[in-house]
This record gives C-alpha cells, sequence and structure tokens, in this order.
DNA sequence: TCAGTATATTAGCATATGCTTATATTTGCA
DNA sequence: TGCAAATATAAGCATATGCTAATATACTGA
C-alpha cells in the first residue's frame, strides 16, 4: 500500500467543506453507513433544500455518492476520493454522530425511510 | 495518554481555516519549525497586508502562535491547541510546504531574518 | 393517469471572505 | 531624536456562501 501525497489544492477544498458544521456532521452521520434525505433534515433540524445544496457540494466535490433506492436517495462517504484518508482521521476524531441516527430510529421516524 | 474528543463544533471552525489554500500552505510551512512573516511573504507572492490577515485569523482561532524577536515576529503551530491531532495529521498527507523555504535560503533571500 | 412523497433546482438576499490601498505601530539603529 | 524596516490594522470593494421561498423533477401506488 503506497502512501500517496495529497495535493494541496485538492486538500484544501476538502477541508473546506468539511468546515462546516452541517456538512462536517452530515459526514459524521455516515461515516460508515448511509442515510437519506429526509433523514439528514429530520437531525439536523434544517429546511430539505438546504439539506439537498450542502448534499450537492459535497456531491460535486466527490466527497459523497449517491445511490437512487426508489423514491429515496441514499448518500455515503466516497472511500475512493483521494483525501478520503484524511477525511477518515478527521471522522475519526470528532464526537459519533452516529446516535443521533439511533434516536431517530427509537422514535420511530426511520422507518419511513426502509425500503 | 487519553483520547480526547474534539469537540465538533471547533473541529468545524479549524477545517474552515485550513480550507484556504495561503492558509494551508502557511501551516504547512511552520509545521514543525517557525517563520516570520517576511518568509511567507516571499515564499507565498502575496502582499504583506494578506498574509498579515490570514496570520491573524489563525492566531485568533489559536492554532499558531507569534513570538517577538526584534524587529521579526515569528510563527509556529501551537501544539496546544484542541484540535491539534487532526491539524498534525492534515500536514502530514499534504506534500511538503518546507522545501519552499530552504529554495529562499538558497537564494539568500532568509538571511534577513536570521537573527 | 393522477395525486402524493422525496428530492433538486432556482432566485433573491444578507452576511462572510479575501484582496487592495492607505495608514498606524513597533523596533533597530545612526 | 529621527528614519527605515517589519508588521498590524482599517476601510473599501468584489466575490463567495448559506439561508429562505418558490418551483421543478422523479418516483410510487391507487
Amino acid at each position: 500500500m503506497e502512501k500517496t501525497v495529497i495535493e494541496l489544492e485538492s486538500a484544501a477544498q476538502m477541508l473546506k467543506l468539511l468546515g462546516d458544521k452541517t456538512r462536517l456532521t452530515i459526514m459524521g452521520l455516515i461515516k460508515d453507513g448511509e442515510s437519506c434525505v429526509c433523514e439528514f433534515v429530520e437531525v439536523l433540524q434544517m429546511s430539505q433544500p438546504s439539506v439537498s445544496q450542502h448534499l450537492r457540494k459535497l456531491r460535486d466535490a466527490g466527497l459523497v455518492k449517491e445511490r437512487r433506492r426508489g423514491q429515496w436517495i441514499f448518500y455515503s462517504v466516497n472511500r475512493n476520493h483521494p483525501t478520503y484518508p484524511i477525511v477518515q482521521q478527521v471522522l475519526e476524531q470528532i464526537p459519533d454522530q452516529r446516535e443521533k441516527l439511533q434516536a431517530l430510529e427509537e422514535a420511530g421516524l426511520r422507518i419511513q425511510c426502509d425500503l
């Protein structure tokens, strides 16, 4: 496994994207899973368009992947992104956001997205 | 050595600051040393006020320390910052910026800052 | 085919950001 | 004391960013 140097420019772009509380939380939520937009909206308590716009930025940069499944679109971390090694380390060192998804589940609010 | 969780908010703030090519380069330049403003100006090929303003942001956030030495002010990474573990890992994975300082030295341009 | 749900997109606006130009401050030295 | 060098600060401006409100698109199921 070679160690690849991450270009400064792409590193800066990725850091800028993670440098936003909303987007950093989104990445933390899907650090090893996937979630659909309605879940982000619930967890983040933000408007759907606002969440969509953040997701678009992450997707345009290639940091997340999307996968349509019926009516829902699921987002997950793109582990093939050149900067993924850093992304991963960042996500390991912030508080676990996935607990918030579990809370959703307990409240029965996650069911609608199960397909 | 306990593992301290870095708060999401402070992580986001730090990532945002590093998410700028100029500031990321500055951090890379001093990742294990210190430099004065005139060196940054030379290496980055930017105006002195612009560099000063970037340094101020880094200092206001506590990511760098400053140390006056005569006419010059030297900046270095603050290793006691709560987010330093992430900062360090980021800096380890981008191209080494210190070569640019060596180039300066070879060009004799670093002499003025030796005190 | 039509209505409902999930998501995306667009326009508009307020605020944040980064640069330049001009000026202030601090220090060293003659 | 006074000038030059290094650095900081402030004001002004153009662009970027993130939100809301409104609308468009895509899919599902009756």
